[in-house]
DNA sequence: AATGAATGAGCCTTCATTCAT
DNA sequence: GATGAATGAAGGCTCATTCAT
């Protein structure tokens, strides 16, 4: 009878709520298919159908939590500069975000964790994730790059750039469990994460720079 | 009725053969959890329970493959230069090789996808593989961005270097599905590759120069 | 491709046997849906795997199923009489075939009645069902009785005097419930059988032969 | 919390109305147990819990629905001749009238699909619908067909030939997948039906005629 | 009079594992 | 050295039903 899930009054559909919740943890932390819909529900506290009547079955749901995730992990950690900021600094705020986004290891910032699951080992709903949350971000990257290169970058070397640029980010990612077995150390303090930023910032612009300088004289 | 399984140490055994190359495929391709043992022993030819006669179980099994693919993987690619070349010549051939060995899909063999797998999910095999194949191409690395950086370089400034290196290699690799969808084309010719190793060269020595230059000042 | 599901060749054994008698039984009573595999597996002995081992799923039992009772059906009631007996004689032979497996209410005469539910509610082995067991029968009847009606019956003419023949028989298995409400009795007799097929032969008789002499006249 | 469920008697309610008649044409086409309620309320546009709150459970509702469909059929299809016109005309009306109803698919209605439903699977529902619906036009026929017969016959061959009528003309519903599927074509035109009442009518005077003499010499 | 939310039982299927030969 | 047969645990999903409003 503790069982009790809902003693509150909760206008909102909380169920539905708590389940995306605890099906992002769940998800990042195992990935689509090795996370279960009974893990899933008893964290959120919620009985196994209540997967189906809020979203149609596993997949549906991890549809949403995804959706839900982007646009959580965009509020969290916004990359967006005003136009009017220099090219450095819309720059530095999209390498910032990435960063944080990635590192972060709150037990409530899957967000991040779930998005880069998905590019690693892709579902059905890649197609749409990419589409909605991740090519906008990529075109904005893309514009920076593209100025700080100057008008005569050719688009190839723009797109060599922007990869070189995530791919500096998403490494502490990736290669997370080798960097932890290479240089033994605790999590992430917020001043790792912001050394670590300052760094593939500097890093790009000064290869951007460097790069840029010989095709400009 | 105890111990007639076989270890890594005994005789080849036809079947025992096929199981290995089997499952370093599927395991490859599908991760541990997803591969099917069914899968594997239709794959080998071989009846079901002979993983079990084999190898005692399903995470056996994908030790010894770890195993097996390592020692596989470190008769291959050398690709050392003498210690007479220069920095930026060995730089050169690292990123090559690297970027080389994750492009060219008819090359990365089952062995190198698998033991990426192993770097993203690691299970109790990862320390070995670390220790024994990945942390001595680290620490070369490691040396030839330190002389580049020049001896007025921290500790943590070469190992962040080190990171952007490798991470814009990795990229190409972690991020595949991910740029098929943004910028769709067929699969990398060898001059893409060569491409994209010069531009990461290009791109790293440039920052890295810049980075010392004010260092050095 | 190397199933090591079992085809309908292959050496009994005894779970499978067991499988499909049971199986019979259940799918005769309820039908394909209403049938559960527990129920089928826990009557046979059999654990619940079973039925995927020997045949897939429940869809590839349920045909095999059906294959064997029309095996079965043909064996206990045979129906064919070699082609020098006289028409009469083979359409009698037909007829109390198609009754005596009608009407078997002994508990392993679940044959009969399993084929008939599927000509009520059609799975997608029907089409199987029809060409390989039925089609056969119907072209066996339809002889007889174009021989009956003389060569100057039309096609149609025979093939509605086949449907009439049939119809009579099956009438006693489809109205078997309104059958028992309006003229309540026990079991069907070996004597009521015979009676009953006696009767619809009689009656089909008298019909064709009063019909052809118009026509022959 | 106890009694609000509705019963038949009470006052007509537009959404209970709709329920009925939704439940009825999905019962009819796929049966008790695979009809759900989902569907029904869906087909309704009812709430999911309309049924539970009109009926109290999904066979309730069967049974209200199996008693409406009754009460709807019996309005329909009088189709009784004077007791003046003769045995033969009224045997022509009474085989007309039933394989009309059965063959033309857009007049059966689900009421006719429904009841012959549950003469294959009955429910307790059976007893009733006998007595009330069908005994009569039964009573009807055997009268015919002991007309037909004349004084001369016993109960039991006067039942026995009500039969063969009535499986004649039953089997072109019961046997309508595996016609189709044996003699593949269209929907019946009229003529097809009025071809095939003719033949049925025809086999039947013949059949009963040439019995009847031998009886009465 | 009606409904959105939630539930629990049960179904088919899959899988790694074990047993007897 | 190897295999066909069999098993139990678990997974995703569906459904009729009930609760609270």
């Amino acid at each position: 009878m503790s069982e009790s899930i809902r003693t509150s009054e909760q206008t909102t559909c909380a169920t539905r709520q708590r389940l995306l919740e605890a099906a992002g943890e769940v998800f990042a932390e195992q990935g689509f298919r090795a996370a279960t819909i009974r893990d899933i529900c008893r964290q959120a506290g919620a009985n196994i159908a209540a997967v189906n009547y809020h979203f149609g079955d596993k997949m549906k749901m991890y549809a949403e939590v995804l959706k839900y995730a982007y646009e959580k992990a965009r509020a969290k950690y916004p990359s967006e500069l005003g136009p009017q900021a220099t090219p450095e600094q819309r720059l530095q705020a999209f390498v910032q975000a990435l960063v944080y986004r990635i590192l972060d290891e709150t037990r409530l910032a899957w967000h991040g964790k779930l998005m880069f699951r998905e590019m690693m080992e892709p579902t059905e709903a890649l197609q749409t994730l990419v589409e909605e949350a991740i090519r906008p971000e990529f075109e904005r990257l893309r514009t920076v790059v593209a100025e700080l290169l100057g008008p005569g970058a050719d688009i190839e070397s723009v797109l060599q750039s922007v990869w070189s640029v995530t791919g500096q980010c998403l490494f502490y990612y990736h290669a997370r469990h080798i960097i932890a077995v290479l240089r033994p150390k605790g999590a992430y303090s917020q001043q790792d994460m912001q050394r670590i930023a300052d760094h593939v910032v500097k890093f790009s612009l000064s290869a951007i720079r460097c790069i840029e300088k010989p095709k400009a004289s």
